[in-house]
DNA sequence: ACCTGAACACCGTTCAAGT
DNA sequence: ACCTGAACACCGTTCAAGT
């Protein structure tokens, strides 16, 4: 493996291991075998490194996506699994779930990483527009249907990853809020 | 004004001017007029005081929301000035807005804040109580409903702050995707 | 009670120097 | 081309000392 490569994996553990803050250039270069300055010579800087990461984990969604829409599912399954996936995703990994959807200089980055984001957001506009051909989903502009549901599921795993999903607000678990989400938005229902 | 006051209005203007990174003890103090360690005999450390910023401003939008829901428009007109209060005060103040919604330290240190945040959820769930007695909004659980709009709201605000809603998305405003939410969950519509 | 200055253990980043 | 060690300008936090 490449030192670059090395480098990757070793912040995405990082960030697995102890969330941003624990991705500093020592630890990562000590986790690589080598000195904390040496990923100057891969990366422009710490955030080129962090962004590098979110482009591995941009193309693993597009994929997943891809994949269900591929399957024999019907489209309101291949929603719920791919709004699943994410939701997997997030919480696994919630250090890497920011830094894709939630870290503003990482999209400020753009270029690479902003068709990375466009093409994952595509696979899932994509699901929805199956759904909405089923009449599963209401007739209204798929990018801004995708959109919506897009944002309500992140902001749901936003909520729930910084500590305010409390049951008291009655919203006792994600997927449930995801569900009645889709549920409410089916035409006649 | 006491020290108190004096270092959260100057933390949050910090936060309003250079964002979270900008609230360094040192540049707080130095507004206020102390040195950068003085801080610390008012509030335990930094998240404390970025707590009680984030405290002021819970209390703020409890208050706006109270105000919307006494006044005399119609349910789902309050409701649409409720989002909007809080997209105005997301995209004017996105700094602080992170601080109530997304900050995961903030939401740890529970007690008062928490209560706040409750508070500020409770109106917010009593304009869309109203929404649903006059049919205008799903008769599904309120909290369940109210926390599903809410999340929306912020997962749209979150993708915009974080330069997330690029037009190709299909998401033009945050203001249009909730008015599409909002007729889409309208019963019969 | 409230504040100060020095100090400690960290950061990201830069740079001269090595191979 | 790739790496190292020292250095710089920052942090949050602690502590002894002052009033």
């Amino acid at each position: 493996m490449t030192t670059d490569k090395k480098l990757i994996a070793a912040a995405s553990a990082l960030l697995d291991a102890g969330g941003e803050d624990a991705v500093t250039l020592r630890a990562v270069g000590h986790a690589v075998g080598i000195s904390h300055n040496a990923p100057y010579k891969h990366f422009k800087d710490r955030g080129a490194l962090l962004a590098a990461v979110a482009m591995v984990d941009f193309a693993m969604l597009t994929d997943a996506f891809c994949g269900i829409r591929q399957s024999g599912a019907k489209p309101t399954t291949k929603l719920k699994r791919a709004l699943k996936t994410v939701a997997d995703y997030g919480r696994t990994h919630p250090a890497r779930y920011r830094l894709l959807f939630s870290n503003a200089d990482i999209a400020a980055q753009g270029g690479e990483i902003e068709q990375a984001a466009m093409m994952a957001f595509a696979e899932f506009a994509a699901i929805v527009k199956e759904c909405q051909s089923k009449q599963e989903l209401p007739d209204a502009p798929n990018a801004a249907l995708s959109g919506l549901i897009y944002a309500s599921m992140h902001g749901l795993l936003d909520l729930e990853a910084s500590g305010r999903m409390r049951p008291a607000k009655g919203l006792s678990s994600v997927g449930q809020s995801v569900d009645l989400l889709i549920q409410l938005l089916s035409p006649k229902a």
